[in-house]
DNA sequence: TACGTTGCAGAAAGCGTTTTCACAGATCCA
DNA sequence: TGGATCTGTGAAAACGCTTTCTGCAACGTA
């Protein structure tokens, strides 16, 4: 009966600590830290000892000891507006990819109320000193916006950065792209179903396709039919299309560009439900490659999405680390794809 | 000169701490501690001095030192197959919803690999001790399964276990009504489109819901026509309809009931790639009422996943309180949502 | 007046790691 | 052969909280 000293009362019952490991490696406690970290001081022979009773003993360091004691967590948090929509799942199965691999852990966060700004101080707030860093997901930030010192480091996703360091595509290009798709095939009268926040402004992604689709159009001298906010879900996409095919026949579009494929899906009930035809009454294009768009054949602009999670994620590890990390903005490639929703107007 | 006591060298810059509050308000470290957790003995003026100290000095508890003080993490982790499937980004949602409300974190994790047993060991492995309670989200650990102590509380959302907590909703019945929905439309050559691992059985929902249908198929003396494994996935979806429509055209099905609507998307991707139509040439029904299902007219089995979601994350809550938290299988109701791609078979 | 109580607040002892610091022994160089 | 430089290890000091324990007043109660 010699333990009485450390051994006496755990809290929670059987959880083994480092101590335990120590003392049946006959070793001291830093040694075995050092050993289950692959210190290179340590000699083999410690090493094998240490690593056979750590793992005779199941044991796992508390991770919430060590951060505190090494002030990192081996957490990435993200936040994003909502998590259900499927570029954000996407996003967030790309994040875990590398981090899984990498030995880190993901804590999400959903910015469900409207008014964003506020909610990224307090998402911010809650994640303070619980994550190595930040990946922001479609909240916008303004373009101005610098990550404040004695935070985590703060990774953009959908919106380029002054200073600091973001990525995403080239969203002018993705709406010159859809829209010259459209004009090829003879659509003339084109709406944009764009999207934002309910109550503000279309987002900085809206505002970039917009400002494409109008660069592709004034090569014919036009400008957009008309622009609706879809709210970039299905619900609006389908309101949106809805007020779209209220015009009157002499103005209405002829062709619909939709800034999500979510939207486009709910464009495409509205469309269903009076009756018309996809591509004969009207042609869709849409924008994500969402995982169903190849189901329901819509045309769309591709964009790596899954890829972007994953490229935000090694950004974010370098980042944790200490290593120097530039302000940049990456830009991934898209790509148009043409499947069976849109069609040349004189076929109709 | 009178600091140079625990001031001296804080690693991360100017993160203040519970002492810096103590000093700003005049009152020990212990006090600061009580009042911001709204314990009862604490004089209101004190209280006040030290809520205006906090805020002015803007202090957040560090959580990894007062969970390692106190044993609560206050975050509760998810681990699912995959994170990119609808199903589990809306149980995320849902999840988060009340995860966000009580102030706890979502931890998450995919178990990308498919030796699922091991997987698991290693995801709770990775959560041990990182949170209050976890979540399975359709990882089947087996019904006699029944968590290890010493290991945090689990629910388990799928399957129903014989010892511990665990919700879904009743597979069986959704299989029965999809299929009676199909009989009732003078359908009698019905395949089934089922889910599972890659190389391994059916899963658990696979099995309830095939012997649902079978108990409808029973009442025409009937069986299924053919069961194909859809993986779950659109793609799987896909392959699994296109075996289907290669089947002799007397033994045909004259109807799909696909496990989840994701898989009967890539089954009416693989229909229209043939030419055929739904439901003129063949009706389909899914399982799940997926975002995009009524967009594209998907007659489906409806469950509430997101609810499902909230479910699980107050009872996790429950759980890693020390409430008593009994053993149950909580059953939320589903509802056949029939739209547009089922029809009669004599309408043909 | 003396003696429990009770209510509040501070001192101090953890919580389980990591990391600095000190140190013994081995190795090196002149 | 003596000092100087390495190497590998352990002791002990953080890390920033929570919680127990202790103690001082103020309050009944006898």
């Amino acid at each position: 009966m010699t333990n009485r000293q450390r051994t006496s009362s755990p809290r929670r019952d059987g959880v083994t600590t480092i101590a335990d490991v120590a003392r049946m490696a006959g070793v001291s406690e830093a040694t075995v830290s050092r050993a289950m970290r692959d210190f290179p001081q340590v000699r083999p022979v410690l090493r094998e000892r240490v690593l056979a009773a750590a793992a005779e003993l199941n044991y796992v360091a508390d991770s919430n000891a060590s951060r505190l004691a090494s002030g990192k967590t081996r957490t990435i948090g993200v936040i994003a507006p909502q998590l259900t929509t499927w570029y954000v799942s996407q996003m967030s199965a790309g994040l875990e990819d590398v981090l899984h691999a990498a030995g880190n852990d993901l804590l999400v966060s959903a910015l469900s109320t409207p008014a964003r700004r506020q909610d990224l101080r307090e998402g911010r707030a809650r994640f303070r000193q619980r994550v190595d860093a930040l990946v922001l997901v479609d909240v916008f930030v303004g373009r101005d916006w610098t990550p404040p010192p004695s935070e985590p480091p703060v990774i953009v996703v959908g919106e380029k950065l002054d200073s600091g360091y973001s990525l995403g595509i080239d969203d002018e290009l993705g709406g010159f792209l859809a829209t010259r798709h459209l004009l090829d095939l003879g659509h003339r009268r084109i709406g944009l179903v764009a999207g934002g926040a309910p109550e503000s402004d279309f987002s900085p992604v809206s505002e970039f396709r917009t400002a494409g689709a109008a660069r592709a159009l004034r090569s014919y001298d036009l400008e957009p039919a008309t622009i609706q906010n879809g709210l970039f879900t299905i619900e609006g996409g389908r309101a949106a299309a809805s007020a779209i095919l209220d015009m009157s026949a002499a103005t209405r579009p002829t062709a619909i560009f939709s800034f999500s494929d979510e939207m486009a899906f709910g464009a495409l009930h509205a469309i269903r439900e009076r009756g018309l035809a996809v591509p004969g009454d009207i042609s869709i294009v849409g924008f994500d490659d969402h995982t169903v768009s190849e189901s329901v054949g819509l045309s769309t602009v591709r964009q790596p999405v899954r890829e972007l999670g994953r490229r935000a994620a090694q950004r974010a590890l370098l980042a944790s680390s200490d290593e120097p990390f530039g302000n940049d903005h990456e830009l991934l490639p898209i790509e148009l794809i043409v499947r069976s929703s849109t069609a040349s107007l004189h076929s109709i």
